[in-house]
DNA sequence: ATAGCTGCAAATGCTTTGCAAGGCC
DNA sequence: GGCCTTGCAAAGCATTTGCAGCTAT
């Protein structure tokens, strides 16, 4: 999954968001190559790496558009920070204790067998499956 | 699993803790009848509730001890806010994300099925499933 | 032109910390 | 007495908001 200037324009557009320059070029950042999951203060920090001049309120900004658009989804590991992976079908994560890091499992390598009844009343928005590694002897 | 007095006393000196009038009566609150799920603040309201002066650092800080101890668990399902659950053997929850409330999946009703192979290097920690819900036509 | 974006700085909300006073063994 | 606990207020952090100025269309 390349993906060129001009495609990020039109994927842009598509989500009905103006192709500012910021937004042009956190675009980039995320969706240019393959999967990504990022943290909104890892992304300022490579933005400002790549020269680009955006604040911390734009890039939040624009990763909650980005995650309203259906272009980005939230996922939640840890509860002092949010993470934003550019993986939107639906799929679980490995999660490294020790770097923060976290990582795709693999559609085919992770199901959840048996699906329990709802509480009264309630419909599933979504299944969320985490599985917590550290280094091994940590 | 109904606890007295005395039992509480001796849950919080098995774990090495002074049964301090806050933490018994905290103790009391989380451990005296079935399983719970809280936050922080939560249990702050209902220790004021019932009479109790406790500051919230000390609710932090007693959470955290229990959690320690190995008589709570934390539950991370929102980035605001940390829950706390008195179930600590393993199992799964049911998170509403209208109300914000944790419920356990029954043991017996959802199970992972396939592991997926881990990355290098690394140890299963813990595999979390939350499965949100929402009320029906929201 | 105008509706949307952006940056800054201030505000927010949850959580943690520092430290003096108090309580358990 | 000594060490763990507590409470308060202040600090910390990630995130959000208000608002004046800027920019796509």
């Amino acid at each position: 999954m390349q993906l060129n200037s001009e495609d990020l324009r039109d994927k842009i557009k598509m989500a009905n968001l103006r192709p500012t320059r910021q937004r042009l070029a956190l675009a980039e950042l995320l969706f240019a190559e393959g999967n990504r999951h990022v943290t909104a203060e890892r992304l300022h920090n490579e933005a400002m790496g790549a020269g680009v001049t955006v604040s911390l309120a734009t890039i939040y900004n624009n990763l909650h558009q980005f995650t309203s658009a259906g272009l980005l989804r939230e996922v939640v590991v840890d509860s002092s920070r949010s993470y934003f992976d550019t993986n939107v079908s639906p799929h679980h994560h490995f999660f490294h204790e020790n770097t923060g890091e976290l990582e795709d499992i693999p559609r085919n390598e992770l199901s959840v067998d048996t699906i329990p009844d709802l509480p009264e009343g309630t419909e599933i928005c979504s299944v969320d499956v985490i599985v917590r590694v550290t280094d091994r002897r940590s």
